[in-house]
DNA sequence: CGCGCTGCCTGGAAGC
DNA sequence: TGCTTCCAGGCAGCGC
């Protein structure tokens, strides 16, 4: 279930892909979460990677081709996806949609529960595109000016979810940093001063900081683009623990509903 | 427009 | 044990 330190930590694996010419794609199964077009990537046979970029979970080899025109190629890895090297040769496993081929690099894009899409902009619709977005977590631009000024009516936990005030924060690292800040997450996003933004800012980058470290987190199935496990699971302070203790108090954690997602939190640590 | 609910999809776990 | 049901996740689309 990749959130942003798992996208992330795929962006960085693919890093080799530098310098290597795309050649070929090969589509097994095209209805994926959007379908797949693959008449869109023809003009960009032979085209240079140049960049490997990440916003919010999606995750893009910027293009160039010899005229100079760019293309983004993007990956959404959905909650199943994975993206891994392979040898050129190698069988097909149950669930590999798609290949791409480059010059030093096979790549292929495997997700069971096909949640997940690629798809190849120019480079001014990538821009548009990514325009729309709220800031990344790690941007100055966010900021408890910009986060009051978005804050709407909803619950604090789900405008972190929605992505209007930062993008890339899943369900995992909502509660987890709702956690650390010490914030309940029914309270109206409204409701939080600019210290408590501040906080909320600070814990949201201090956890997805530490789970990218870790190389992700790894819940069931999300592996590496080389197949290592990323294990942050067992820092997880909330998430998923409903009747354990609190780490740091010892209260059991709670799970309600929100929006239809699972929330877990500490009544006592996150009383605000 | 903003907000919340639903459906998409599959495999693993839990329940009967 | 074998069947059914539920649940996880991001996000688009819909209705209020």
């Amino acid at each position: 279930m990749p959130e942003l330190p798992e996208v992330e930590t795929v962006k960085r694996g693919l890093l080799p892909l530098i310098g290597q010419r795309w050649r070929h794609v090969t589509v097994r199964r095209a209805d994926l979460r959007r379908p797949l077009d693959a008449s869109a990537f023809s003009p960009w046979r032979d085209a240079t990677v140049c960049a490997v970029t990440r916003r919010a979970k999606v995750v893009a080899l910027e293009l160039v081709r010899a005229d100079g025109a760019r293309a983004y190629l993007r990956f959404h890895l959905g909650m199943s996806g994975r993206l891994y090297f392979t040898d050129p040769a190698s069988e097909w496993l149950p669930h590999e949609h798609l290949e791409l081929a480059f010059s030093a690099s096979v790549l292929r894009f495997r997700d069971p529960r096909r949640f997940g899409w690629c798809d190849l902009l120019p480079a001014d619709d990538y821009a548009s595109w990514s325009a729309t977005l709220a800031p990344e977590p790690f941007s100055p631009e966010l900021t408890p000016e910009w986060a009051m000024r978005r804050a709407g009516r909803s619950s604090i936990k789900a405008v972190l979810l929605s992505g209007r005030v930062v993008v890339g924060v899943g369900n995992i690292y909502a509660c987890e940093a709702l956690y650390r800040a010490g914030i309940a997450p029914q309270r109206l996003a409204a409701t939080l001063s600019a210290e408590e933004w501040a906080k909320l800012i600070a814990a949201v980058r201090a956890v997805l900081e530490a789970a990218i470290a870790a190389g992700g987190t790894s819940l069931r199935d999300y592996v590496t683009v080389d197949g290592a496990p990323g294990w942050f699971q067992v820092q997880l302070a909330v998430y998923g623990r409903a009747g354990q203790p609190c780490v740091r108090c010892g209260t059991p954690i709670e799970r309600i509903v929100q929006q239809g997602r699972s929330t877990w939190w500490c009544p006592r640590c996150q009383a605000g």
